[in-house]
DNA sequence: TAGAAACCTTAAACCCACTTGAAGGTCAAG
DNA sequence: CTTGACCTTCAAGTGGGTTTAAGGTTTCTA
């Protein structure tokens, strides 16, 4: 039998918590590194130990992820007393911000499907000919004329990039 | 007067091919190393030069890049023979498959979008309390529950993310 | 002709949110 | 006493760039 399991005093190993929180241990480590979560390490080895609530704190933070929350979001979160007026008024207004974030990037994955499927008409297998690679090049040339400076809203990757 | 200009014999220095094409000049320079773009440099200094043509692929990149490709996709588009059927085939297939891609994340979006509305109902302001914050943590724990396993499809910041 | 402004060069560090790998320590079972 | 399943730290890699540092070249102007 494993020395630290379920309903014990002391609380788990990282591996367990890993488990029972579904965020990975390397991931775990990532966080306290980030400052989102600590553990308390024993002294003999120096294994880290977690208690319920550090699983619960672990699983907070991984839905505010899959709801694509940066870091720094879920920093703020972590940091809001549940009852305090102002603190839920800041909670409120942060997801609102994501909100629109989200629907932001919704419509513009919108607009990018239709752009494709456009393209994708110029050769639906039909023809004899097929002119794909060409309309692609006469869009790049098109492009060119009305569009000039920045490809900042290309990026993906950054913070606010849903 | 700049001694490379628009349309002589030489060609552009970085600098206005960034210009003409849209893509910074940094960045070109990262495309180069990429393997996505070549130029010539001439001897006395190591300025690059670039041609006509080189300004049409700059686009064409740019243009790919703006319908979200990665550029491993964009290499693959550059090294198409537009007079192949074989290629043009394999162009529609990117083509369907990048499509595929961008209607995935999009009802991703969508679910998130729904799962926020939900969680923003749950404090409207209309209340004497706000319980927004106690929601986000029942959450974790329901979720918790059914949820078993991987956060893979939580990330962002990859190539297949849009 | 000198010097400043406006270009160009390379190399390396930074961004985000992790994942992976190397090299080694700890622990319980057979 | 070895095996293997854990755990530890530290470093580097991922994508698609941007930014910064430190310097070379060229053109404009006084």
């Amino acid at each position: 039998m494993p020395s630290l399991y379920p309903q014990t005093v002391q609380g788990y190993h990282i591996g367990e918590a890993a488990k029972r929180s579904g965020v990975s241990a390397a991931n775990i480590r990532f966080y306290e590194k980030e400052k989102l979560i600590e553990a308390r390490g024993m002294g003999a080895n120096s294994y880290r130990i977690y208690s319920n609530a550090d699983i619960h704190q672990l699983r907070f933070i991984r839905l505010l992820r899959s709801l694509n929350m940066s870091l720094d979001e879920v920093r703020a979160l972590l940091g809001l007393d549940l009852r305090s007026k102002q603190d839920c008024q800041a909670a409120r207004d942060m997801l609102d911000a994501h909100i629109g974030h989200v629907r932001t990037r919704l419509s513009e994955l919108r607009k990018l499907d239709k752009e494709l499927v456009a393209l994708r008409t110029r050769c639906d297998g039909t023809g004899a000919q097929c002119h794909l690679i060409e309309a692609l090049h006469e869009s790049a040339d098109a492009v060119a004329h009305t569009v000039q400076g920045t490809t900042a809203h290309i990026r993906r990757g950054r913070a606010e990039v849903l």
